[in-house]
DNA sequence: GTAATCACG
DNA sequence: ACGTACGTGATTACT
């Protein structure tokens, strides 16, 4: 039998310092338990051992030593992030159902020591992981030491022991009683140190018999005589080096065979954001193993839909209630459920055009409800299907109802809101097994094509289940009017637009690659000139040994890793090399040529049209994103990046027509804070940078100066972040103390604005959470977080959301109301792009007039506030001119 | 997989 | 004393 035993204060402290900081969203440091199960886990899984345990130190009044009272006066301070850790490791270990050894006023070593003998009396082996090397001194017939190093734990026994050192690993009492150790105040014999020490030991292997010899040993003189003056020293360190194997605990070998983690542990995990962890120990909810996964698929049968006349049928059964869908991604098959049965269409048996099967089971009649339904509509668009009937999105649910979550799969919606678990059909396939696809037999293919069906049927019974418990939450929260006129609206809207996509001029974008790479190679070669031999330029681990190593630039900020080379670092050295300057041109020429020349041209279609996926439930503050590729950060602030701008096209005989919002975020600021000043400065149509510019400087509207202005923006765009003196200072290049002062105007110019600050921030600690004028909500657990930077991002986060979400509600609602007026007025007009404040639509020329008009009322009209909302809108013949506005509304 | 950088609103 | 702006996504280097 076999017990292995962890030195837990050792491990921790090793995980500790090896590991990146690692912080939940609650602002709990996990850090070191992490990487104290990283050490641990493989470990467990290679020993393979029968009994399991771990102690620690406890940290009391009394000491190992009385004489000793400065015990561990050498040893740092445990710093409070990882003191912070230790009570929850001990949770952690306790919910995995893995015994603790503790007692006051030993330490950890005696533990083991005596954990260690308890075994050799019971015959078990012992096996030690610990990054201690004094444990060492345990290492026998029947006891290992692990010992962690940094490429892992090395084992230790009395052989490879011995090989390292040259003598048996209970010698190394007698060394310490030698040479001492200064981290345990061991004292040793002053004027004896590790050199010395070894080869005495060596030679004579214990003090005993060292002394026993004594003076007539093979050593110098002057070591003779402080062996015999530090004598007392030596067997007093002796008795301080020894580890105790007789410490009274209650303990036996069998005590501790591993066990199943407890029921507690999955939801700990959960709350340590330990996900992998969490898998990798296959723990499961406590609710999975009461809940009743059999209840989906016992509940009812799936009918197969096999030919038009039965999709038809299914449809007039379906008419009335809600009906509750579930597909795969290309929609080769889709299950309905209502009320107990369930119909399977499924593309692979279905004779007839399936394209018109999807349409009579999307044409309106029925009311729909699914999960991801934006995706669902873009697959039906695609196969020429009009996406009617859908009247409910569960994950757009899940997705106001906890905007921070991250992820909305069914799965997880099952666990979080409904406490249940769907009950899936075992894989017909392995994970590991998919390689081999050739040899899958036919057999397991039918069979698995039924259970398909059922998983798709159970799915569909989840989302009503969890329709039913989470839309009177929604109503909870008042969030059913946003829900129903923005969120799941938009899905229709999202799903035509990403399948109109946009037309890319793909052989512009080829020659500007061409260009950007000539470039770039003239950047290289006068970058290696300047720095006397070649790089990775790419590197800033590399760049940076160039700039601040070879050619001794000053450094600037830090990094995790290094110092930082980021274009604000590198602008501020300008004047002291042109190397620098070349490099900033170089950067600038590969992230143009990597992320959009190449970037885009790999997303272009066989059509010549870009498709971006916009996801819906990303972000924390309610806006969309972009992705693959990320259309809404094509560049715009530069000449040579707007260069890229002009490449996105109309369809063939078109315009695009560019509105956007000014200053949505500010006004909406004006609209929330109720701030006289501001919405006065909006209500009378003013320049509002040059109208804060004024009121922060003290000067008259007329004097404002254009660098006056620019300051001024900083101001506002840092005050809706929740800015401090220090980065406006950074931001705009002034003193601290001009930063602070330019906010003190501010402020004063602006008092409602504070008031608002103030108010949302002590709001959203009271509450828990911040809203939009819309009700759209955001958690905010950092506020109460014990790390003032966790709390201090809070903060700011408290500020902003409101401002930024109630823009992001706006835009959704606009996008709706756009989307019908053109779909009535404009039906040849197409939204294809969102960037935030700005939307784009495709229509042929002759309609850009009205296009453009109709994209200005609605924007406009959209909301009813304190202050005007007001939108531009242009067009033009590729998207920067449309921007610019070669024409306008 | 994480870090650094940089593109956008 | 400490760190220092909100919200995103893609690319590259490196462990």
């Amino acid at each position: 039998m076999k017990l292995l035993v962890l030195d837990g204060n050792s491990i921790l402290n090793r995980a500790y310092h090896g590991v990146a900081p690692l912080i939940t969203r609650d602002g709990l440091h996990t850090q070191a338990i992490f990487g104290f199960l990283n050490t641990v886990l493989p470990v467990e899984n290679r020993e393979k051992p029968d009994a399991l345990c771990v102690t620690f130190d406890v940290h009391a009044p009394t000491f190992r030593h009385e004489a000793d009272a400065a015990y561990k006066a050498n040893r740092k301070p445990m710093p409070d992030d990882l003191r912070e850790q230790v009570p929850v490791l001990k949770e952690v270990l306790d919910a995995l159902n893995i015994p603790r050894y503790e007692l006051a006023g030993f330490e950890a070593d005696d533990l083991i020591g005596t954990i260690a003998k308890r075994c050799e009396v019971a015959d078990w082996e012992c096996v030690v992981l610990t990054g201690d090397r004094d444990i060492l001194q345990l290492v026998s017939d029947r006891t290992t030491v692990l010992l962690l190093s940094k490429t892992g734990p090395v084992v230790m026994n009395p052989e490879t022991f011995r090989e390292k050192y040259g003598f048996p690993p209970a010698n190394i009492v007698d060394l310490k009683a030698l040479m001492g150790d200064a981290s345990d105040n061991i004292p040793g014999v002053p004027g004896v140190g590790e050199k010395t020490a070894s080869a005495l030991i060596q030679q004579y292997r214990t003090i005993e018999e060292l002394y026993r010899q004594l003076p007539d040993i093979d050593a110098k003189a002057g070591v003779i005589k402080k062996l015999s003056a530090g004598e007392e020293s030596a067997r007093h360190s002796y008795w301080l080096a020894t580890i105790k194997t007789d410490v009274p605990i209650d303990f036996t070998p069998e005590a501790n065979l591993r066990k199943a983690p407890g029921p507690n542990a999955y939801a700990l995990f959960q709350k340590l954001e330990l996900r992998k962890l969490s898998e990798r120990l296959n723990l499961k909810a406590h609710a999975e193993t009461v809940a009743e996964p059999e209840t989906f698929t016992a509940a009812c049968t799936v009918a197969a839909l096999p030919d038009m006349d039965a999709v038809t049928a299914a449809r007039e059964r379906l008419r009335g209630g809600a009906v509750y869908a579930r597909a795969d991604e290309a929609l080769q098959l889709v299950v309905l459920y209502q009320s107990g049965a369930a119909y399977a269409l499924d593309e692979a048996s279905f004779t007839g055009d399936y394209a018109a099967a999807l349409r009579v089971l999307f044409d309106g009649t029925l009311s729909l409800v699914g999960h991801g339904v934006k995706d669902t509509m873009r697959e039906l668009l695609r196969r020429g299907v009009s996406p009617d009937g859908w009247a409910d999105d569960i994950m757009l649910m899940g997705y106001l109802l906890d905007a921070t979550a991250g992820h909305y799969d069914l799965d997880r919606l099952c666990r979080k809101y409904g406490g249940f678990t769907i009950a899936r059909a075992p894989e017909a396939v392995q994970e590991g097994e998919q390689l081999s696809l050739l040899d899958t037999p036919a057999a397991p293919e039918a069979v698995s094509r039924t259970a398909r069906y059922s998983e798709l049927a159970a799915e569909a019974q989840a989302l009503e289940r969890l329709r039913e418990v989470m839309e009177p939450k929604l109503q909870d929260w008042n969030l059913t009017e946003l829900y129903r006129k923005a969120e799941f609206p938009l899905c229709r809207v999202l799903a035509e637009m990403e399948q109109a996509g946009c037309l890319v001029d793909r052989g512009a974008l080829s020659a500007f690659g061409e260009l950007l790479a000539g470039r770039i190679r003239e950047q290289e070669e006068r970058i290696y000139k300047l720095a006397g031999h070649e790089f990775n330029i790419n590197s800033p681990k590399q760049l940076g040994a160039v700039l601040f190593d070879e050619l001794k630039l000053p450094h600037g900020k830090k990094t995790k890793t290094g110092w930082s080379t980021n274009a604000d670092v590198l602008d501020n050295l300008r004047g002291e090399s042109e190397l620098v300057a070349a490099v900033l041109d170089y950067r600038q020429y590969a992230k143009l040529k990597s992320t959009y020349a190449d970037g885009l041209l790999k997303a272009i279609g066989p059509d010549g049209r870009v498709r971006t996926s916009f996801q819906m439930t990303a972000t924390a503050t309610g806006r969309l994103s972009s992705t693959e590729p990320n259309l809404q950060n094509i560049p715009t602030r530069t000449d040579l990046g707007s260069e890229i701008r002009k490449m996105f096209l109309p369809s063939p005989g078109n315009v695009l027509v560019d509105a956007d919002y000014s200053q949505i975020e500010l006004r909406l600021l004006a609209h929330i804070s109720g701030d006289e000043a501001m919405k006065r400065a909006f209500l009378d149509g003013t320049d509002i940078h040059a109208a804060t510019a004024a009121q922060v400087f003290h000067v008259a509207p007329g004097d404002v100066s254009p660098e006056m202005r620019r300051h001024a923006k900083a101001v506002n765009f840092g005050i809706v972040y929740g800015i401090s003196p220090f980065s406006l200072s950074q931001d705009i290049g002034v003193s601290v103390a001009e930063a602070k002062a330019y906010m003190d105007g501010y402020f004063e110019a602006f008092p409602g604005v504070r008031r608002y600050m103030d108010g949302v921030v002590q709001r959203a600690r009271d509450d828990g959470y911040v809203e939009t004028l819309f009700h759209r909500r955001r958690e905010l657990p950092e506020l109460s977080a014990s790390r003032h930077t966790t709390r201090a991002f809070g903060e700011r986060v408290a500020l902003n959301t409101p401002v930024q979400g109630t823009a992001a509600d706006v835009m959704k609602l606009a996008m709706c109301a756009v989307w019908k007026r053109l779909r009535a007025e404009c039906s040849a007009a197409k939204l294809v792009l969102q960037i935030h404040d700005e939307l784009i639509v495709d229509c042929p020329e002759e309609q850009a007039g009205q296009v453009a008009r109709i994209l200005r009322e609605e924007m406009e009209g959209v909301a009813a506030l304190s202050v005007p909302l007001t939108a531009e809108a242009h067009w033009g013949r590729n998207w920067l001119e449309a921007k610019e506005g070669v024409q306008e509304a």
